[in-house]
DNA sequence: CGAAGTATTGACTACCTTCAAAAATTGTGG
DNA sequence: CCACAATTTTTGAAGGTAGTCAATACTTCG
């Protein structure tokens, strides 16, 4: 999963030092914040100050219609970067959904490092051609996707993405509310709640509590992702 | 409206001279090729060797699924760069819809002058934010909106994007099938004309043929589509 | 002119939403 | 720590929007 706005960098592997870059080009030391869940880290039209790196916790980032309808772009997890902006704004809400921590970079210095090294800019064009990619999978789970399909996405993203990072292979938090799952997947509370519970009824999955998932059967998940039957 | 996979950039005004660029930095002549309608630049999967500026005409970027629901990520016109990857590999089939002339040029060439040059490397990674910036609309889009409000509001956007160019500053060429703006849209080919006709009903636009729109009432258009009603 | 492809229209269906209420969880003050 | 309020999640019933299946009209092209 792809995670924030406008641009985001969380591929593991390839990861930029990007305390050491910044600092190193621009002679500005970062520094880290915290903002308990449910702060806000920006707001859309916010002059878009400061590049953040989440070291821990998750975010959400979000837009909304006029008549109050929101869509959650994506979640933030340790690693990705948010923030970054091609003009001078941002231009989606930022919050975090459990507490979080982050590395701030003042946007001067970011701009400074990239100027002045091209491997770093190269680098960060290529973390924005891979997001514009993830964003693209997305584009076919909110246009082509049943409930079903979507939440099983959902989940086997989830799942892969903290496997690495745990013991338990199979099990995972959900930190973000069904409200914010909803908005992501373009669903209602409702067909997210309902749609867990057939998958609960199902054997697929275990819900110990309503934001900790265990997979039971992840080969059907897997199968349910790509086609409901 | 963005437009192309995995990276485009149709910013008009702060439009790179991209020709000019790649030849200084790499000193390979970049060479223009054509497209029919309907003929393929390339496939998903395949070796991204060129990078491609639209010169003239439409195409369509576009992913599928499996069992063949597709997904249109993007309509490309003049102006917009497709097949920037962020890999080896393009990461969606990219068709014709109109005869197409485009500019191309060797993947080297352009990291070259990507390397070399600090400017056009920042130029790339602002054009790239503000093609996530769209995407992210496009969310709001396919997540949020109904039939009516994503018809509306893709007329809207073609309208927008060129009337600029053109004397009737209401009428506007269409020249994507129905199934392309359904699987843009994430609706059936059905719902597509049945909208357009509820439209043409209202008398809020006209279609002399399938392919040529003629907004009557812009501002009616513009309201429903924020708003259904 | 006929065939193939594309677009429109109609009837019916289904999936998801909406509205409503109950159950479960979380937070707070006494 | 408990009681109570607030929030969140789940479940139920009914309805609507868009999808599916099907037939007809229109366009394009050989």
């Amino acid at each position: 999963m792809y995670v924030t706005s406008p641009v985001q960098f969380h591929n593991g592997a390839t990861r930029f030092d990007l305390a050491a870059a910044a600092d190193e080009f621009s002679g500005t030391a970062s520094h880290v914040h915290t903002f308990g869940a449910g702060k806000t880290v920006f707001h859309e039209g916010d002059n878009a100050e400061f590049i953040y790196e989440i070291l821990e916790g998750v975010v959400r980032s979000s837009k909304m219609l006029v008549d109050g309808r929101r869509q959650v772009l994506s979640f933030g997890y340790p690693g990705d970067m948010i923030g970054l902006s091609h003009d001078e704004f941002y231009h989606s809400d930022c919050d975090a959904v459990a507490p979080v921590k982050v590395r701030v970079f003042r946007k001067n210095a970011f701009s400074g490092a990239m100027e002045s090294d091209p491997a770093f800019c190269a680098h960060l064009l290529r973390t924005a051609a891979a997001e514009v990619n993830s964003m693209q999978e997305h584009f076919l789970m909110l246009g082509r996707k049943s409930a079903m399909e979507k939440i099983a996405s959902f989940l086997i993203t989830l799942l892969d993405r903290q496997s690495a990072e745990r013991e338990d292979a199979n099990s995972f938090a959900l930190p973000m509310k069904r409200a914010d799952i909803a908005d992501f997947l373009g669903l209602t509370i409702e067909t997210v709640s309902r749609t867990l519970t057939v998958l609960r009824k199902k054997g697929i999955i275990e819900l110990p509590t309503a934001q900790k998932v265990h997979v039971l059967k992840p080969l059907a998940l897997r199968d349910l992702a790509e086609s409901d039957l």
